[in-house]
DNA sequence: CATATACCGCTTTTT
DNA sequence: GCGGTATATG
C-alpha cells in the first residue's frame, strides 16, 4: 500500500503520517459505532492496523481487549504483523483472526458446556458430504429425490440463518412428506454430529451464537474481555456471523458478571469499527446479508460513517473501468474511485481462438512483462471457476513460467492424505466415527463393508461408539482374521491416543503410519500412482515437522484445527516467485502489478447458473468489478470464442461486461469483432446482435488473418462442430502433453513445434527436466519452451 | 472380500 | 473428460 506523503503536513504522529482527512479520521475516531466504506484501494487495511495500533498507543485498549476480524488467516497474521511493527512491540493477548479460528478457540474452551468436548473434530464440506450421503442412503431419502448437494445446501443456508431442527420443524409444513423427509435428514445429520464430538463449518460460527445466548455468564466472559472490536470485509459477513458480533457487542449484563465483580459499575458495550464495500460484496450465495452493511446504522444507533474514496492502487484508467462497470448496478449508493496517479497504460484486450489460444496469449505476455522486470510475484490470473486452470497450466509449464494456482487445495483433499488425517483424528477425537471408516481398511487389513456395518450395527444396539465396538469385535462372532485386524487396529490407535495431547505431532503421526504399515502397503503396492501417494504422505509429514517447528508446544488439536481452516488465499507465499493463480472470488483482497482477468464470457462471467437467482447478475457484476480493481499497473481481459466443456466445444460469446468499459479504455490486440464463423471480419458479438448486422466494431484488425474460426451464431454451430479441425487455426495450442524424453537442444539448434512452426534455439537454461530453450520463431517470435513437454522436434 | 470394468452425471464461487 | 458408483468376476 502506498501512500502520498506531503512534506508540508505536520508530522504530529506517526499513526497519522501520510493519511488523507478520512483516512485520519477513521482513525481517531472515538466512539460506539464506527462504519469505515472504503472503496477498493482506498487504504483500509492501513487504517485498520493504525487504528488497532492508536488504541493500544494510547493505552486506551490493552493488546488483549481487542478482537480483529480478518477475511482470511493471511490477512490476519500481515495485519498483526503491521501492528506490531508501527508499536514496536509484541503484541499478545490480542486476537486477530478469522470468524472461524477465533470460534474455535472460543469452542474449545467452552464446548463443555453443551455437551461437546474439546477435542471436538471439523468437519470440512467433503465430510459434511460423506455424512450426508450416508444419511440418505440410510432413509432411503433419494427416492424423495434429495441430492447430496442439495441437502448440504439447504443445510448450510439454514444455518446460516441460525436455525436448527426445532426451529425449522415449528415452520415445517408437515402435509408435505419431502419436507418429512427433510426433516429427518436434519435432525439425523445434527445427531450424528453431536455423537462424533463434530462441528461443521457453519456450526462452528452458529453453535458460538447459541453458546452465547444459552449461557449469558460466558457471553460475558468474552464480552468483557473485548472492548474493542474490528471486522473486515463486513459486506460479506452472513446473518450468523452478524449474530455472532451483535452478542460480543452487547452491554453486559451485571448479574452475569463474577461475583467479585459485580456492582463495581456499569461496563457498556465494546466498541465496534466494521469496514466494508457493498460493491464488493460477493458471496450472497453463501449467505453473505448486504443488509448488515447497508442497514448498519439502524443497528448501530449513532454510528459514525466515514467514506474513503481516493484510491491508492489503480492507475485511473483501470479505475474508470471499474467505475464504468459498477455504476450499472443500481440499488447502490453511488461511489466513484479516483486516484492523482495518471492515467497509466490501456486495458489490454484479447480474444483467443480457444481457451489455449487465450492460455497462450497469457503466457507471452508473462514472459514479456517478466522481460521488463515485472515479478512473477506481482502477477496474477484470475478466472471465474477452478475448470479453467486445465489450459492455463498446460501452456505455462510448457512455457516454463514458474506459477501456483491458489486454492485448489488439492493436497489436503487427496485421498492419501485424507487416509492419514484420518488416523490422526480417530486418535485426537475417538467419538468421530468418519474418520474411523477411512482407516479401518487402509491399509487393507480385510475389514470390509459388511465388518463395519456389523460393527456399527452392534455400536448402535449397544448405545456405544463405533471405536467402542471395535474394541469389543471379540464378542461379536467375527472370524479369528477379522477380530485380529480390528483388536490390532484399535490397539494402536488406543495406545498413540495416551500421548495426543502431549506428543510432538510428526512423532504420532510417523508412529501412527509405521505400526499400521501404511506407507509400506504404499510402497509395495505395484500401481505406480502409489510411489507418488508415499511422497505425499512423507510430504505431510514435512508439514507437521514445520507446523511443530513454529509452535514448539503446539498441539495434534492445534495442527488439526490449523489445518481445516485453511482458505485458498493463506497459501500464498510472497517469497515464492511464482505467478498466481485463483478463482475471482480467491482474489478479494490481493492486488498486484498486473491481471490477467480471463475467460470474460457470456455463460461464464456472468456464469449460467447466476442468471436464474436473483440478483446473480448484479453479483457477478461485482466479482467482475472486484477482479479489475485488484489491478495496479496493468490490466488486461481475455477471453475464447470456442471452450471445451464436458469435453466437447462450444461456443463462448463475449461478456455483456466488456461493452460496459468505455471502449476507448481498451487496447485490442485482437478483439472479439475481428473474426466470424463465415471467415468474413464482420463485428463479432460486441455491440451486435446475434443475426449479424454492424455497428460498434472495437478495434482495428492488426496481422492476424483468419480463414476460418467457430460460428458466434446458433446456425453456424453446427457447421462449425462439423467442419472444424483445430489445426486450421493457426495460433491455437494442441492439448496434448508429451514427453520428449532426454531429447537434448543446444544453442543454434533447428526445431519445429507443432504450434508455432521452425525456430532457432538461442539459449538453453537449466538442468534436466527442468531445461528450457530460448527459441527464436520464424513467424512467432521468441518463445520459453520446456524441452521436455514442448511439442516440438529438432531438425 | 478385492479387483476390474462400464457408465453416469456433472461443474459456480468457499470457510 | 473425469471421478465416483454400480456391477461382474476371481
Amino acid at each position: 500500500m502506498t501512500f502520498i506523503l506531503d512534506p508540508s503536513e505536520p508530522t504530529e504522529s506517526p499513526l497519522l503520517a501520510g493519511l488523507n482527512p478520512q483516512q485520519r479520521e477513521a482513525v481517531e475516531y472515538r466512539g460506539p459505532a464506527l462504519l469505515i466504506v472504503a472503496g477498493a484501494g482506498s487504504g483500509k487495511t492501513s487504517v485498520l492496523t493504525r487504528r488497532i495500533a492508536s488504541l493500544i498507543d494510547s493505552r486506551e485498549a490493552w493488546p488483549s481487549q481487542i478482537l480483529a476480524i480478518t477475511f482470511t488467516n493471511k490477512a490476519a497474521a500481515e495485519m498483526r504483523e503491521r501492528v506490531e511493527s508501527i508499536l514496536g512491540q509484541a503484541s499478545e493477548g490480542m486476537w486477530i483472526s478469522t470468524f472461524h479460528s477465533a470460534c474455535v478457540r472460543i469452542l474449545r474452551r467452552e464446548a463443555e458446556h453443551f455437551g461437546f468436548g474439546k477435542n471436538f473434530t471439523i468437519y470440512d464440506s467433503a465430510d459434511s458430504r460423506a455424512l450426508i450421503k450416508r444419511i440418505i442412503r440410510d432413509l432411503d431419502a433419494d427416492t424423495f429425490g434429495f441430492t447430496v448437494s442439495g441437502v448440504a445446501g439447504k443445510i448450510s443456508k439454514l444455518k446460516n440463518e441460525l436455525s436448527d431442527v426445532e426451529s425449522y420443524a415449528r415452520g415445517a409444513n408437515f402435509n408435505d412428506p419431502q419436507e418429512r423427509v427433510f426433516l429427518d435428514i436434519f435432525r439425523e445429520y445434527t445427531r450424528s454430529l453431536q455423537a462424533a464430538n463434530a462441528f461443521d463449518f457453519d456450526d462452528l460460527i452458529g453453535q458460538t451464537v447459541y453458546l452465547f445466548r444459552a449461557f449469558p455468564q460466558v457471553a460475558a466472559l468474552y464480552q468483557r474481555r473485548f472492548r474493542h472490536i474490528l471486522v473486515d470485509e463486513y459486506q460479506d459477513t452472513n446473518h450468523a456471523q452478524y449474530a455472532l458480533i451483535r452478542e460480543l457487542t452487547r452491554p453486559i449484563e451485571q448479574n452475569d458478571l463474577p461475583l467479585d465483580l459485580q456492582g463495581r459499575g456499569a461496563l457498556g458495550p465494546a466498541s465496534l469499527t466494521v469496514v466494508g464495500d457493498s460493491d464488493q460484496s460477493i458471496y450472497a450465495f453463501r449467505g453473505a446479508d448486504i443488509r448488515n452493511i447497508v442497514e448498519f446504522e439502524r443497528d448501530y444507533v449513532g454510528a459514525k460513517v466515514i467514506l474513503l474514496e481516493q484510491n491508492y492502487r489503480s492507475t485511473q484508467n483501470i479505475l474508470s473501468a471499474a467505475n464504468a462497470v459498477i455504476a450499472n448496478n443500481f440499488d447502490r449508493i453511488d461511489k466513484k474511485l479516483f486516484t492523482v496517479v495518471g492515467d497509466g497504460d490501456k486495458i489490454v484486450g484479447f480474444t483467443g481462438y480457444s481457451q489455449h489460444d487465450e492460455a497462450q496469449f497469457v503466457a507471452d505476455e508473462v514472459t514479456t512483462l517478466h522481460g521488463e522486470g515485472v515479478d512473477y510475484r506481482n502477477m496474477a490470473v484470475f478466472y471465474r471457476t477452478n475448470a479453467q486452470t486445465r489450459a492455463l497450466e498446460e501452456i505455462f509449464i510448457r512455457s516454463a513460467i514458474p506459477y501456483r494456482v491458489l486454492g485448489g487445495t488439492k493436497f489436503y483433499e487427496r485421498a492419501e492424505i485424507k487416509d492419514a488425517f484420518g488416523y490422526l483424528i480417530a486418535v485426537a477425537n475417538p467419538a468421530d466415527p468418519m474418520a474411523l471408516r477411512r482407516i479401518m481398511n487402509t491399509p487393507k487389513r480385510g475389514i470390509g463393508g459388511v465388518t463395519e456395518a456389523n460393527l456399527q450395527s452392534w455400536a448402535d444396539a449397544h448405545g456405544v461408539t463405533l471405536r467402542e465396538s471395535m474394541r469389543a469385535a471379540g464378542e461379536q462372532g467375527f472370524g479369528p482374521k477379522i477380530t485380529g485386524a480390528i483388536l490390532g487396529l484399535t490397539k494402536i490407535l488406543d495406545e498413540v491416543g495416551e500421548t495426543a495431547d502431549t506428543a510432538p505431532v510428526p512423532d504420532i503421526l510417523i508412529t501412527l503410519l509405521e505400526r499400521t504399515g501404511f506407507i509400506e502397503a504404499l510402497r509395495a503396492s505395484r500401481d505406480p500412482q502409489d510411489e507418488a501417494r508415499a511422497e505425499n504422505v512423507e510430504e505431510l509429514i514435512a508439514v507437521t515437522k514445520d507446523f511443530q517447528k513454529n509452535n514448539p508446544e503446539g498441539t495434534l488439536l492445534e495442527f488439526l484445527t490449523e489445518t481445516s481452516l485453511v482458505a485458498a488465499a493463506d497459501e500464498i507465499d510472497d517469497s515464492s516467485g511464482t505467478v498466481s493463480l485463483m478463482t475471482l472470488h480467491t482474489a478479494k483482497g490481493l492486488e498486484y502489478d498486473a491481471v490477467f482477468l480471463t475467460g470474460v464470457e457470456e455463460d461464464l462471467l456472468p456464469h449460467r447458473m447466476s442468471a436464474n437467482e436473483p440478483g446473480g447478475p448484479a453479483e457477478e457484476r461485482r466479482l467482475f468489478y472486484v477482479g479489475i480493481t485488484r489491478a495496479r499497473r496493468k490490466l488486461y481481459l481475455s477471453l475464447a470464442m470456442t471452450r471445451a466443456q464436458f469435453g466437447d466445444v462450444t461456443v463462448a460469446m463475449p461478456s455483456r461486461y466488456i461493452q460496459e468499459i468505455p471502449p476507448e479504455l481498451i487496447d485490442w490486440r485482437q478483439s472479439p469483432g475481428m473474426a466470424t464463423s463465415r471467415g468474413g471480419t464482420q463485428p463479432r458479438a460486441l455491440n451486435v446482435r446475434r443475426d449479424g448486422g454492424s455497428s460498434g466494431s472495437l478495434g482495428t484488425g492488426s496481422g492476424y488473418e483468419r480463414t476460418s474460426a467457430p460460428g458466434a451464431t446458433a446456425l453456424a454451430r453446427a457447421a462449425a462442430r462439423a467442419a472444424q479441425p483445430k489445426t486450421e487455426w493457426a495460433n491455437t495450442v494442441t492439448g496434448k502433453v508429451r514427453d520428449n524424453g532426454d531429447l537434448t537442444l543446444v544453442p543454434g539448434d533447428r526445431i519445429r513445434h507443432t504450434d508455432f512452426g521452425d525456430g532457432k534455439v538461442t539459449a538453453v537454461t537449466g538442468v534436466g527436466p527442468k531445461s528450457v530453450a530460448e527459441v527464436q520463431f520464424e513467424k512467432v517470435g521468441r518463445k520459453r519452451l520446456l524441452i521436455k513437454l514442448a511439442p516440438i522436434e529438432k531438425l
